[in-house]
DNA sequence: TTTTGGTATTTTGCATGCAATATTAGGTTG
DNA sequence: CAACCTAATATTGCATGCAAAATACCAAAA
């Protein structure tokens, strides 16, 4: 039953990513990556009781790592703890998305005001044109198909990351994957407004020459100026995020996009 | 054995402070608690692997609930996973635990700034109230015992953990919550300089002079000058701990604010 | 029909045993 | 005496069994 488990989580883990140097890996890593997936894709109900029974059935973990991964994904702020009955997938307002994003910001221009005080390090510099290069690759596009939609999140999540790293902060970068774990709230997490081609075209262009003007901001040593533009760049994405979410189309978007699911349209409560 | 294991815990809860209403927890919340303490207090080598099978013994429950609790505390940063080899204590650098200040005091700027630029709801108004008269009268005293201090780290906690919630963002509550628990980078982690009454006593001053600005300035709906205090009372508080911290009576100190056993005298580097 | 009480079933939380891996000790050889 | 290999030991990670608590079920009474 063991051989059986192992290969059913590591089916389910080569669905959506990187199955390369396994080895190092528990069942305890593989089940929280994997139980986070399904939590993110909308598996689960919003708002009632999750049996870890039945997770570690999915999962095909007995209940031991299904039980340490339900932990750890409790502390990312994905599930809550109910004293004796176990968690339930907890759901967000998209207020809530949007504050986390604002905060995120905030963070992020710390970040750069901190970087651009100093000097900005040859290898985040190269690594944050390579993001732009990588942009107007894009950006060139006819259409934003499933392949450029990934790629512009894959982008998109690598020029923040290196933003904030570059500061070499540790703390700060600890707060800052904390905040990235709200659903929708990080980098990776565009929703792309097919609906709208040219609007959601003005969209991605923007963020792009955002993008441009922070790393010149920030080789320049402007830090205040780097500070505020990325803050005006976080504020725009959280009214891109209000503007583009009531549009999503489910099916697709709920796989493309996870953490959609997690988030509750404008008005509705959760029950209790 | 169970019932030896139960009272041992609470045995060692009693010690640091509240244990009511233990009907709802587990042995697992119990267990993170009194490891986090063990851990604050120094009772491990930093840096070297920590048996899992000691600390349940320690503990007095068995491996399962201690695995939990040392999953939690690496989520905390307390710990580090060994890949396939457990768990081991984590040191801090000085410069770390100011830049978390930092970091601290720029989340409660935003909190601020978004507070006052809305209005201060009263309940948080006469929080802070009361931590400023508390202040007023803990600063009466001729000298700062064991008693004082206590009550000052009481207070300061309770003071800017308001001043957070005030602005109702979850998500920033979160991070906040998250930057905190860097060793020493709370508010609860003031280090009293004994060694020299009357710099300490201007420190207390100053700072409780602060938070009466701050409050004022929310009153008033000054966004941007409270957030400005704000970010200047977090640097001094980051400038005191640089100044305090090497003069620390490690005997009493290290009892009295939980952490200080984890940072490393500047210079000091961990090994591996 | 709704409420109450009591029982059966499910589920959680924990201790433990076992297999796989890592660590240490001891001894052998260059 | 150091380096290396091998055996013994300790430790981790996981599955599982069991007791206690929570939940569901159902019947009887208001």
């Amino acid at each position: 039953m063991n051989a059986k488990n192992t290969s059913d989580i590591q089916k389910s883990m080569q669905i959506d990513a990187d199955d390369e140097a396994t080895s190092t890996e528990s069942q305890f890593d593989r089940a929280t990556e994997a139980l986070r997936t399904l939590v993110l894709r909308g598996t689960f109900p919003l708002d009632v009781k999750l049996p870890e029974a039945k997770v570690a059935d999915m999962l095909g973990v007995s209940r031991t790592p299904t039980r340490l991964a339900m932990a750890a994904l409790e502390r990312d702020g994905l599930l809550v703890r109910l004293p004796r009955r176990g968690f339930r997938v907890r759901s967000f307002s998209l207020d809530e998305v949007i504050e986390a994003i604002e905060v995120r910001g905030e963070l992020e221009a710390v970040a750069v005001r901190v970087t651009a005080e100093r000097k900005l390090s040859a290898v985040f510099r190269e690594r944050m044109k390579a993001c732009i290069v990588e942009a107007e690759a894009i950006l060139k596009a006819k259409h934003f198909d499933a392949h450029e939609r990934r790629a512009w999140c894959a982008m998109n999540d690598e020029f923040h990351t290196a933003l904030v790293e570059a500061c070499g902060m540790r703390p700060l970068a600890f707060a800052y994957r904390q905040v990235k774990l709200v659903p929708l709230a990080g980098p990776r997490d565009t929703i792309f407004n097919v609906a709208e081609p040219e609007l959601l075209r003005r969209q991605l262009a923007t963020a792009h020459e955002d993008h441009g003007r922070i790393l010149r901001a920030l080789l320049d040593g402007h830090a205040t100026r780097a500070a505020a533009l990325v803050r005006e760049h976080a504020y725009r994405s959280g009214e891109n995020k209000r503007r583009n979410f009531p549009h999503i189309e489910m099916q697709t978007m709920v796989m493309e996009t996870p953490g959609v699911a997690l988030v509750r349209l404008p008005g509705v409560e959760p029950e209790e």
